[in-house]
RNA sequence: GUGUCCGUAGCUCAGCUGGAUAGAGCAACGGCCUUCUAAGCCGUGGGUCGGGGGUUCGAAUCCCUUCGGGCACACCA
């Protein structure tokens, strides 16, 4: 269906004309200024120049024809020449009641449904999760499921790291414990055991002990770096043992993701890439893309155009060896291959942007991508502390995503035992979806290109715009919802009525409810468009405000006539709908109670 | 140095396809629970939209300039 503003913009474009002015001066927004109308049109002032007359005499004249129109109740011409507009309540039910009965509450899908590859997470394999991987999870899981709404197909893969000297320093960790395993045999023919030598736990300790190590003794970082290359080229047991390695790192992620309802349709890394890398590399020399630059095998990627001169994409470096860029473009390569996607994003943090734009033009130039395949990158801002610094733990350190999703439960718990009889048990599941929310929330609210300040006492605070506030709002109405049905009131075949008037001329709370639920068809294409979440959180807010004014207004289960209690509780289901809707996009849920 | 992003209330942020008195939240202060969850609602105070210039009937929004800050700038990712 289409927008609201749309429809009203084409019935003001359907006046102006009748007045003898262009259609297209028409244009309807929401008024900024609530107490004089609810939508305004300021095409009577565009147009002034134009037609040399004074813009409040067109505005008249276009008044004028709208006297009498079942859209609009009022339409004044106001010095110096606005149109403020007043909403037929009996229209306005019309549109929100159709809202009610289209799939996706009216939303129209998009012109050309795309497939759409979102590489996001950027977790690496044997080192825990830290708050700095949050963003690119939240955001990212956000998009995706933004997009998927819009009715996009869309892959959330996780392009794990598995592959770089990090494999090679754990792989020597384990060889310093127990240089007894069967892997390091070389001699060894038979199957390696099914059971992993190390819990996670103990792989977690052994990354930053060899990693440190290798840092003060070159002999250290020489012996990682032959494991790196024996794994590389396949040796067996350096093999196998990485795979206990990638698997147990592995569920450790899905659980930890999976507690911030973070999930990726694909677990590829930079491992599964790595046989495509001397084709490409053969690919690239033979066209005549890449040569070599002080030894390192680069492609030009400056245009004319350029403002700041771009150096070339780096394939190899000096010493033969591959790099991330060599498997990145690998990675495009292979889902071009696999998936011919109309666009690939990248929800990564933002200085990582001239990396991406060399290669980007790299893959364009060397026809690594299809010319119509789009390649964005969607870059997050640092998430600094209370202190306007990088985010670090109390005693400096950084702080691991594990620890930081069970203090905010702990906190949520304690706060919730404080405030709700609830059962310890309730109380718990209740907690962690509200800690989910306030993180979530937290993080989405902000735009994701900005830089922004990690206040965890901001975000679990159960007053102003937080997810817990949203949650909070979702539960009164189900609350409400449950006494209806309790009270034998059936949720079903109701109908929406025209909102009650305030009188004097203003919108009353229950119209302006309406109001604000209608738009949820014009924001959602917005929020995808611009792979902003912090809209989609926006709306949220607005709404719920629009809902808790209305709540504190109307009597709904105390309205006498039966027909308008209905029309109330249609109106109830509709606002919980959407609300529930608009947070799952955002990657959390409500509960029942709280 | 070059490029790029940002500068809006005490703090954290919206608003930026130009429109009427620049909005929220927090913090401060004051109201509202015999009635559907007060984790709520209503109200008060608080702003040269970094500075300057320009375009325009009209600028936080567009252009130029200047100051201040973040970030990036081939053998890391």
């Amino acid at each position: 269906m289409k927008k609201l503003l749309e429809l009203l913009s084409e019935e003001m474009g359907k006046a102006f004309e009748a007045a003898g002015y262009n259609a297209a001066l028409g244009r309807v927004t929401r008024s900024n200024r609530p107490d004089l109308c609810e939508y305004q049109c300021n095409g009577a002032m565009a147009g002034a120049k134009q037609y040399g007359k004074p813009p409040i005499a067109i505005a008249a004249e276009v008044a004028e024809r709208l006297q009498g129109s079942s859209v609009f109740c009022r339409a004044q011409a106001v010095a110096p020449g606005f149109l403020n507009l007043d909403l037929s309540a009996q229209y306005l039910a019309q549109v929100a009641s159709e809202m009610r009965r289209e799939p996706k509450f009216g939303l129209e899908p998009p012109e050309k449904t795309k497939k759409i590859i979102i590489d996001y997470g950027g977790a690496n394999v044997a080192k825990p999760l830290h708050v700095g991987h949050i963003r690119s999870a939240v955001i990212g899981e956000s998009i995706k499921r933004i997009d998927r709404y819009m009715g996009h197909e869309v892959i959330g893969d996780v392009h794990l790291g598995d592959w770089g000297l990090q494999m090679g320093l754990v792989i020597t960790g384990v060889q310093e414990r127990q240089p007894d395993l069967v892997y390091f045999d070389e001699a060894y023919q038979g199957e390696y055991p099914a059971e992993a030598p190390f819990t996670i736990s103990e792989l977690e300790e052994i990354y930053p002990a060899a990693s440190a190590k290798s840092k003060e003794d070159p002999e250290y970082k020489a012996r990682a770096m032959e494991a790196t290359f024996k794994l590389q080229n396949g040796v067996r047991g350096y093999r196998a043992l990485w795979k206990h390695i990638l698997n147990v790192s592995v569920a450790d992620l899905k659980k930890n993701y999976g507690s911030l309802n973070v999930e990726f349709d694909l677990w590829k890394g930079e491992s599964d890439v790595h046989d495509r890398i001397p084709g490409m590399v053969a690919y690239l020399k033979e066209n005549g893309y890449a040569y070599l630059s002080d030894g390192a095998l680069v492609v030009d990627v400056k245009e004319e155009t350029d403002a700041k001169e771009i150096p070339p994409c780096m394939i190899l470096k000096s010493d033969g060896a591959s790099l991330y860029n060599t498997t990145d473009l690998a990675t495009i390569m292979e889902r071009m291959e696999v998936y011919h996607p109309d666009e690939i994003a990248y929800v990564v943090d933002k200085r990582q942007e001239l990396y991406f734009e060399q290669v980007f033009r790299c893959a364009r130039r060397t026809k690594l991508v299809e010319p119509d395949t789009e390649l964005k990158f969607l870059g997050f801002g640092t998430m600094n502390g209370a202190d306007g610094k990088p985010f670090k733990t109390r005693d400096g350190g950084v702080m691991r995503l594990e620890n930081l999703i069970q203090e905010t439960k702990e906190e949520m718990y304690r706060k919730i035992r404080e405030g709700r009889q609830m059962s310890e048990e309730e109380a718990l599941a209740v907690a962690g979806q509200v800690a989910v929310s306030a993180l979530k929330y937290g993080d989405l609210s902000n735009q994701a290109s900005k830089d922004y300040v990690f206040d965890i006492d901001r975000f679990t605070s159960f007053e102003g715009d937080t997810g817990p506030y949203i949650l909070y709002t979702i539960v009164r109405i189900k609350s409400i919802l449950n006494k209806y049905v309790e009270q034998g009131g059936r949720l079903e075949g109701l109908s929406l009525q025209a909102a009650e008037d305030a009188g004097q001329g203003g919108t009353s709370a229950e119209k302006a409810l309406e109001m604000e639920l209608v738009q949820f068809n014009a924001m959602l294409p917005a929020a995808a468009e611009e792979a902003a979440p912090h809209k989609v959180c926006a709306y949220l807010y607005d709404l719920a405000n629009a809902f808790n004014h209305f709540y504190h207004e109307t009597k709904i289960l105390g309205e006498e006539d039966s027909a308008r209690r209905e029309s109330l509780v249609a109106l109830l289901i509709l606002t919980r709908d959407v609300l529930e809707t608009c947070i799952d996009l955002l990657g959390f849920s409500a509960p029942e109670k709280m």
